[in-house]
DNA sequence: TTGTATGCGTTATCAA
DNA sequence: TTGATAACGCATACAA
């Protein structure tokens, strides 16, 4: 401990490690940067001087002098949702892994000062990239308004279209939980569609029109709530009356396990009167009663995705070409077959 | 559009605030730091420069010279339960509203190892200070003993006694829980834990051990879960074949969910035969059938917490003294009264 | 293959 | 109260 105290005093530069290894600070840079013209030796002399010193470059040298600080910015609405959750997870993990850091910044608002004002910042910050987590089609409007300079990738963007975007069908998990009821014998399918302006809202709620019109039933006009339990208890209240719907598409979990509350403080029951199927298998899906059938989408995945397709910007690679992710149709005990229409 | 194009394509410095304010450059950096001595008439000139050049000082260039980064970083484990999540969401909108930035990193395990890389990389990113919420005691030990210059604060240690921490007496919530059952006539109280080594795992057994000797009850041997709500479908089946228990206090909310599906599918009755409350008051707690007593904290203040304190240190300031935070019982139809023992 | 000189945009030190 | 001038640690020409 007395040993070497005043090693610490102040972290090595460049210059320590240029002097230790008899090169100039030049030099060092050069192996930094992998640059390819330097003599195996002088480098691996270099590299021996970086260990003993554990040096690590200053990254706001770095960000001064190159303007580029591997720092990747994630602009987040509605943090807590389950989907988000994962995305931002995984994605901070492969950030890690590639040697870019995470600068998190969650929306107070969908204002379009808000807006503008987080990616101001973001931008100030000097990220090198941003990942937009915050799937309400007036956000994408702003941004697409402003003009950026910085790449940007977004997940769940309308399905198609956008290159800039990583996806799930969330079109096809939804076609895919309604045609599960359908098949069940359902016909009088009733969709609780999440809020206006959000695009993953309207992707499902276009799924379930699809299903619908293509096995010629009626679609019936979606209700609009706000993703939240407390809306899909409202709701199941409302609908108990309503005997002509034998079951219900949430356009997620929470909203769909608010709605089986509201049923059955009405009286109704739940899968025998009415069949209630969700979106995003959280984690209580599987242990709640009755069990939550429901589509599964690999958020985790998604964030992964984003990543390797900004990276891919900045580096000014070919992005690869993500096919949609496919959403997964997880069959419980919450919906039943029902006799078909005589 | 065409006039002022050039404009924008270098972010104003300092030198061009100084020369259209007609000061050198060092005046502007006075300004910036709100210097006691500048002529007010000055100062108002730089500011007015400033404002109609949409200045802003370059992060990067003032860290390097400053050696300060206005960054905070949050070291955590166990993203996605809900607690964490709600303070992480607090604490980077009140960093952000007083001039900080986030950079999150999640622990992918928490072997010491880990733990070491990750302080270091926070550390590597100069970081002004760090927020720690991974309540583990190993966590705490390894940084303990990592001899930091950084300050750090962290949610949820040992209560009491680390005078860099914030916390919710979570010792006391789980009594309330407990108390609330004995207080219904319970007399054989069954406590489902978190595992070892987590902080509030600990806390909220000790609650429950107090509470059960303070009302002169035999406490059982609690059972260590995992947080999860498998882990409580699990008990469940198992423990129901365990008649001497007429309730249980499970230490979060999905385990409490995980059980009442045990229960449930091994037949026994909730509340009717056994009595659950959780911890945490999860969104779907007050919806799901039978809806779960538990106990509230509130995570996001204690998220905005552990920022004032932080960033009183980090400013040398006198950290203010909070109280623990002071849970919430939240008492739904899961916990019924029964007949008192004879 | 390596080294020298210069600049990145700030803050800090010293004089005036 | 202000202004030169020198760091801060690195990258990037350019030269050798």
């Amino acid at each position: 401990m007395p040993a070497n105290g005043e090693a610490r005093a102040r972290p090595a530069s460049i210059r320590d490690v240029a002097r230790l290894a008899s090169v100039s600070h030049q030099t060092v840079s050069r192996v930094l940067n992998e640059h390819p013209s330097i003599r195996a030796e002088t480098r691996q002399r270099v590299l021996d001087a970086i260990r003993t010193l554990d040096y690590r470059p200053n990254p706001a040298a770095r960000a001064l002098a190159s303007s580029r600080t591997n720092l990747l910015g994630i602009l987040s609405a509605t943090v807590g949702e389950y989907g988000t959750t994962s995305a931002i997870v995984a994605i901070e993990r492969a950030a890690r892994e590639r040697g870019y850091s995470i600068s998190t910044l969650n929306l107070p608002d969908s204002t379009p000062a808000a807006i503008g004002e987080a990616v101001r910042l973001l931008q100030h910050e000097q990220v090198d990239g941003i990942i937009v987590l915050a799937p309400q089609v007036r956000v994408y409007n702003v941004i697409g308004g402003l003009g950026l300079t910085v790449p940007v990738v977004s997940l769940q963007t309308s399905t198609g279209g956008d290159a800039e975007s990583v996806a799930a069908d969330q079109m096809l998990g939804a076609r895919m939980a309604v045609e599960h009821l359908i098949g069940l014998g359902h016909s009088d399918v009733l969709h609780i569609a999440g809020p206006q302006d959000w695009i993953e809202a309207e992707s499902r709620m276009r799924g379930y029109l699809d299903a619908m019109f293509e096995a010629d039933l009626p679609a019936l006009p979606p209700i609009r709530g706000d993703w939240t339990a407390d809306f899909g208890h409202f709701a199941g209240r409302e609908l108990s009356a309503r005997r002509d719907i034998t079951a219900v598409f949430a356009a997620n979990d929470l909203m769909a396990i608010g709605l089986m509350h509201g049923f059955r403080e009405a009286g109704a029951r739940v899968p025998d009167d009415v069949c209630v199927i969700g979106f995003d298998d959280i984690p209580v899906a599987a242990h709640i009663w009755p069990t939550l059938s429901t589509v599964r989408v690999d958020f985790a995945e998604l964030g992964r995705r984003a990543v390797t397709h900004l990276l891919a910007i900045i580096d000014r690679q070919d992005a690869p070409v993500f096919e949609m992710l496919r959403p997964e149709l997880i069959v419980r005990e919450s919906t039943t077959r029902r006799a078909t229409r005589p």
